[in-house]
DNA sequence: CCACAGGGCGGCA
DNA sequence: TGCCGCCCTGTG
């Protein structure tokens, strides 16, 4: 890979297994604005970045090369090798078609807290709800950015910022029954530093312990958990299991009327410490492709 | 107006 | 342990 440093740009040259729609629509992030040029206008980290791909470089707008060092390679996930991943992924039939649709995902490094409550905000919702109340809290309680290409920009609420926003604003953000949720996590961490430490280890400390960590938080359960750790945690042994992996596992796979314990213990034997790429693929292959599934 | 989508929790076998 | 009704909001 080679940087081309731009000054308000940095444009990536020759670059393997990196495609942004691909990135950006397989279900991992949701603070992004797909523009009418195609790009992809990112909100993370207090930061507002445009990404896209032309011809085969990336180029991303409205950074320097000190952010990018210092942010993006990691948030990027740029220094993985998923060649190898992919290698090691195509083990049969349903794993070559659904990676030869997004051969160019990659799984991104978010930030773990900003994760947790984003994805507390998922139970039992639908993507562009889930979008719309993360944009109300942010525009609510988190800091002003800047403006780009004519629009506003606020950054994620800090965990202060939201523990002391009252109940009834946060339900005026159209959270719901998940506001209690939210504010009471958001104290949590506010009032107990050490959890905080925990909750910023769960990239280092074993999956199971995380996994039993996160589970402690009112609203977390088996899938919220195991999307913290893989879309933050680095946990790419998560498989986090949703209504859409449980029919496109029990379509593509011999699991129809199997439970989602059995769905786990199934990935877990097939897919090994790489199940979080798998469940990736698989998502991205049949939201793609609209397979009829069960 | 109603039916439905979408995880977690708490109550109850 | 497993099942079931409920939580909230928006869409068809």
């Amino acid at each position: 890979m080679d940087i081309i440093d731009n000054k308000t740009k940095i444009i990536l040259k020759n670059i393997k297994n990196f495609n942004i729609k691909e990135i950006f629509e397989c279900g991992q992030i949701f603070r992004y604005f797909l523009e009418d040029d195609g790009s992809y206008t990112l909100t993370a980290h207090s930061k507002v970045v445009n990404f896209k791909n032309v011809d085969d470089c990336i180029v991303i707008d409205h950074t320097n090369l000190e952010d990018f060092n210092n942010i993006w390679v990691n948030y990027l996930d740029i220094n993985t090798d998923y060649e190898k991943i992919i290698s090691e992924l195509e083990i049969d039939d349903v794993m070559k078609t659904a990676i030869s649709f997004g051969r160019g995902i990659r799984i991104l490094n978010q930030d773990k807290y900003e994760i947790m409550i984003s994805f507390m905000i998922s139970a039992n919702n639908r993507i562009p709800m889930i979008r719309k109340v993360i944009e109300n809290l942010s525009v609510a309680f988190g800091k002003y950015i800047c403006k780009y290409r004519g629009r506003d920009y606020f950054a994620f609420p800090t965990i202060e910022e939201l523990a002391n926003a009252d109940l009834e604003d946060i339900k005026n953000c159209k959270a719901g029954f998940r506001s209690e949720r939210i504010r009471e996590a958001a104290i949590r961490l506010r009032d107990n530093a050490d959890e905080v430490d925990l909750l910023h280890s769960i990239d280092e400390i074993p999956y199971e312990k995380g996994l039993e960590f996160l589970k402690t938080y009112k609203g977390i359960g088996d899938k919220i958990a195991n999307c913290i750790l893989l879309f933050s945690g680095k946990q790419v042994a998560a498989f986090p299991i949703d209504v859409w992996i449980r029919r496109i596992m029990q379509t593509l796979y011999p699991l129809s009327d199997k439970s989602d314990k059995e769905i786990q213990k199934f990935a877990k034997e097939k897919f090994g410490d790489l199940a979080g790429y798998a469940q990736q693929y698989l998502f991205y292959y049949a939201r793609e492709t609209n397979i009829k599934l069960k």
